[in-house]
DNA sequence: CTGAAAGCGCTTACAG
DNA sequence: CTGAAAGCGCTTACAG
């Protein structure tokens, strides 16, 4: 079934037929109406990959979503939709599974179907370092930043990570906590994780004091396990401490059982801080203090600089605040 | 940069260049050595649209994900994709929002793409109704049962829903509790959640009891805050409850909340079960009793039987156990 | 408003 | 082992 049996049937020609599956003019109602109805009955669908291959250029937006599950794409994708749509663009989003590599997806994609612009919600900087060179189309990562790659069809928004777990820690000094841990992501890797890392112990030196990786800090995976053990093992190893810093709530939310399964209670006998502002901070109990990235502006912001690149601007990194939730999780001493 | 580009390059002709590119034989070494250079020397990817405009057939087992963030699928991809590379087939996945209907996107999917197999990890029998007769190649839809739908190429594999949902009240009355309310899903509709509903009326009924729908049922969707407002509106209601099941462990991490917030004790005051064992209810304070499907069987009997069905043999409907995992959220009275 | 023809970038018999 | 040629199912000037 293809588009010559439609024609055949409908009596008409193949390039008539061509113009109404793409809703062009120049085509009489009659034309239309016809072969409209020839193409339901048949339940005829042209194939993909003979459009693609000639209409190679201008498909829609794509948008490529890092892993599953994370609650903060999900919350941007539909403002960002909404933001292009009032320009008149379309965005396609297309979900990648952790283990790929989105910088590798893409070219694949700009292969296949060379859209517009393209934007990438999570992203390792590594990756497109490595790779970003071969793709052309103006793109745009998201949550993380881009300012160090260099490439100049690559903008990126993001929040200050850095500045954000700085505010956490300070959030917690500021309710006289002086004994903070911190647990979570890992030292070496080059990513958000070390930003917020590096954050929190600027925090702590402006105020004389040395994040002591040794005693006071356990690493750990994005995972509740992960942040349940690391909690358990940072309590045990020292007992003095007033306050958890988590780096994300997943692993926030494993620390508070953690604690719970300690006896501890938070924030009775100890404070905690994620950062993300998950459902899991949100529902928990006690809910929890988290740092919170706004996706309407990360979406809104993330639209208007593709839309430049497309126009033809340079790439640019901004910047854009986040916020401190004040929940449940946090206790004055 | 094409095919003919790179044909130039290296002083062959285009044939030999596809084959090297496909890994056939009757390449001389020298050939292909010498176009791989060249190959990587330009960065040249072949186009897919072209691909598979010509091959089509016989491209990979493929998987449809429903929605985002399902812990259960996440959990079954794994094991599914490990069981197939054993028979030697490969396995893509595809995320599909909860807007898509999964059928459609495999009809797309198909016309593209050809794959071999697909199974779906979620879906509607509603859509495969109205539009599987599409769709060619063996298909096994998991979670879910397509035993009523009758199309020879769609095999599915599933705990008993109805039978996991009794379980659960049977467990609550076992315990002593006699005044169970049910909240989630929706009675109209007919799939997993309306499955679950009927196990937890068949088994008050059996045991003498009419669930009153009016009284202590709440209808909700499959999120925390849905889960809490339900909680809430079905405890203020009916103060008489002396436990709650919920038809999925995020409506009963919400559900979690709403109690804590009435200032009523999880399972002092009211006790709570929850449906299918994500996350939430393993860490979560208390944690949840809830049915747990096995992610690693739901794979598995998967794979064969979609291997089966790609040699040959008619679709069949399996169902596999469930488990009740007894947790902390339960207390006899 | 409509059709015939070229061409998108590949793969695959078919000759050699 | 290799190349020339046909063809996958569309879209898009170009004539009419």
């Amino acid at each position: 079934m293809d588009i010559r049996d439609i024609a055949a049937a409908s009596g008409y020609g193949v390039g008539t037929v061509s113009r109404v599956i793409n809703n062009q003019p120049n085509v009489s109602d009659r034309a239309r109406k016809r072969i409209l109805a020839v193409m339901a009955e048949c339940g005829y669908e042209p194939n993909s990959n003979a459009r693609y291959l000639k209409m190679r250029s201008q498909t829609p937006i794509t948008a490529f979503v890092m892993g599953v599950g994370n609650r903060l794409f999900d919350d941007i994708i539909g403002p960002l939709q909404a933001a292009l749509a009032a320009a008149d663009e379309e965005m396609a989003v297309t979900y990648l599974d952790d283990d790929s590599r989105e910088v590798h997806a893409a070219i694949d994609y700009q292969q296949t179907r060379r859209p517009k612009g393209m934007v990438f919600l999570g992203g390792e900087p590594r990756y497109f370092r490595e790779s970003f060179h071969e793709i052309e189309a103006p793109c745009v990562l998201v949550t993380n930043s881009a300012a160090d790659l260099g490439f100049d069809n690559l903008s990126s928004v993001t929040i200050d990570n850095e500045a954000a777990a700085a505010r956490a820690v300070e959030h917690l000094w500021e309710r006289g906590h002086r004994r903070i841990g911190v647990i979570g992501g890992d030292r070496a890797e080059n990513s958000i994780s070390s930003q917020r890392l590096r954050g929190a112990e600027r925090a702590l030196r402006e105020r004389g004091v040395e994040l002591d990786f040794e005693r006071d800090y356990e690493p750990c995976a994005f995972l509740e396990d992960a942040g349940y053990n690391a909690a358990r093992r940072l309590l045990e190893r020292t007992s003095d401490l007033t306050a958890v810093f988590a780096l994300g709530d997943v692993i926030a939310f494993g620390a508070l059982r953690a604690l719970a399964d300690q006896g501890l209670s938070v924030p009775g006998d100890i404070s905690l801080v994620g950062f993300d502002d998950t459902s899991f901070s949100q529902f928990s109990v006690p809910r929890i203090t988290t740092i919170r990235q706004s996706a309407e502006l990360l979406a809104e912001r993330s639209a208007q600089i593709l839309l430049d690149g497309m126009g033809g601007s340079p790439a640019v990194h901004e910047v854009v605040p986040f916020q401190l939730i004040e929940r449940e999780s946090v206790r004055s001493i």
